[in-house]
RNA sequence: GGAGGGAUGGCCGAGCGGACGAAGGCGAUAGUCUUGAAAACUAUUGUAUGUAUUCCAUACCGUGGGUUCGAAUCCCACUCCCUCCGCCA
């Protein structure tokens, strides 16, 4: 949520935000209803306050006094009441519209309406030159280390199990990126992954991408898509003293989604699936210092794929494509031989105070508190590392091999062997 | 799942219908005293919003509703914590 002082004090940033991100919003709306809203607030709390004072009157008056001021009490208690029933209504009315209004966008992000439009940035590694590369489904269920067809009778699709080798090199990933993780400052976090509305609210996952989110009815509760959103619901209403910062967290969950609307893309294998591993990077900051954290956890995310002989490039994701949370966006696209181009891997944000300001999170510092900066990142995607890693390192007889320096991490150097 | 008890400022803790944004203590900050420090004493010490910039108004005593002229205080619902029983990785 943006702070609706803007309205106020810097309009043209926010047409340019909607005329950026190509949206039809009524600004005008919004600041005639801010505006009501705020003069029927400032009414309503004079009357409240002659109010409190006739109280003080009672509580000294004798007992001729009391009758006559009793009236005029209960009349104005009335008037009170009205009052703020109108105010609460025009509060609703203006906070159901200003939630949806996305973040501010960077200004140092480009413009663009669709993913086309992202701007690739750099391109590292060597994309290894494979004569007919197989998809990793085809490699890996030949191995017997995936199976999806099972898991389909079992759940539905979109779902996998994985065996063996496969399993062995998450749980080898995932402590070797925590190991890393942990050295540069991120607390290594296994956080809830059921959650209630708020925190999805508070990350921006409500009310916009709700149908992504697995509902629990029965217990008002939610699975989470990203470790993100209990991560960024840690220190929801919290002040933290500015010398703190940043918290840098390492979150480790199974996360959970709907992928409603995608049916027919991405159908191969383990690449977009209801449910997967991850071990995502997450920032609290000082607002000063954020593009610099952002910069940072672009460059470790960076770190983990060329330890891992991953070819990659890194895309600066344009205006229209960015979510309404994010300020500014790097993705990081891995070569997928099977598919001859790059796919996502890890996508990193500056939320600015989009979600701190939901979240109610503050930074303090010599009396002054102002709403911080959350930022989030990946650090490894399980399933879809474990695709780069098959396909960009499988041999011509339909096997994988691995360098010794990436065996070394994974624990593996020939798959399935 | 069953039976009870509780939630008040950074912390402890009083208040149980008007004098309460809230006693008292601890902690913190500043000052007095001291060569310096400690002790003692004095003062300050929550957050947010507003048509308010050292002033003023309003809101906040777990959360949301209700009763009342008036609610930290009474009523209802919810959340969380504690104790006991049962179950359980």
């Amino acid at each position: 949520m943006l702070d609706p002082a803007i309205l106020k004090d810097n309009l043209e940033d926010l047409e340019l935000n909607i005329s950026r991100r190509d949206l039809k919003i009524d600004i005008n709306l919004l600041i005639s209803l801010n505006d009501e809203r705020k003069s029927l607030r400032f009414d309503a709390e004079q009357k409240r306050s002659q109010q409190k004072e006739l109280g003080k009157q009672i509580a000294n008056a004798n007992e001729n006094e009391k009758e006559e001021l009793l009236d005029k009490a209960s009349e104005l208690s009335n008037e009170v009441k009205l009052l703020f029933e109108e105010v609460d209504k025009r509060d609703e009315e203006f906070f159901n519209l200003w939630v949806k209004i996305p973040n501010l966008i960077s200004k140092t992000s480009p413009d663009g309406k669709s993913d086309q439009d992202n701007l690739e940035i750099k391109k590292v590694g060597n994309v290894k030159d494979i004569s007919s590369p197989k998809d990793h489904l085809e490699i890996a269920t030949k191995l017997n280390l995936l199976d999806v067809e099972k898991a389909s009778e079992v759940s539905g699709s979109r779902f996998a199990y994985l065996f063996g080798d496969l399993v062995k090199i998450e749980f080898n990933l995932v402590s070797w990126a925590l190991n890393k993780l942990s050295e540069k400052g991120f607390t290594p976090t296994v956080p809830p992954v059921l959650v209630r509305e708020n925190a999805l609210y508070g990350t921006g996952f409500f009310p916009d991408d709700a149908e992504q989110v697995y509902e629990i009815p029965n217990d008002d509760l939610y699975l989470v898509g990203t470790s993100e959103v209990p991560l960024a619901a840690l220190h929801t209403n919290e002040i933290i003293n500015l010398e703190e910062l940043p918290l840098r967290y390492a979150g480790f969950s199974t996360c959970f989604r709907r992928e409603a609307g995608t049916y027919g893309k991405d159908t191969t294998g383990i690449f977009r699936v209801h449910q997967f591993d991850k071990v995502e990077m997450f920032s609290f900051c000082s607002p000063e210092k954020s593009e610099k954290e952002h910069e940072f956890i672009l460059s470790v995310e960076e770190e983990l794929l060329q330890s891992l002989e991953i070819p990659y490039r890194v895309v600066d994701v344009c205006a229209g494509d960015l979510g309404a949370s994010a300020a500014k966006k790097y993705d990081i696209e891995a070569w997928i031989p099977s598919q001859n181009t790059y796919r996502e891997v890890t996508s990193c944000s500056n939320t600015t105070s989009f979600q701190a300001r939901r979240l109610n999170i503050r930074a303090k510092s010599e009396g002054e508190t102002k709403v911080l900066h959350t930022l989030n990142g990946t650090a490894i995607a399980v399933g879809r590392i474990l695709i780069a890693l098959i396909e960009n390192n499988q041999t011509e007889d339909g096997n994988v091999k691995f360098s010794n320096k990436v065996a070394e991490i994974i624990g593996v150097k020939n798959l399935g062997q």
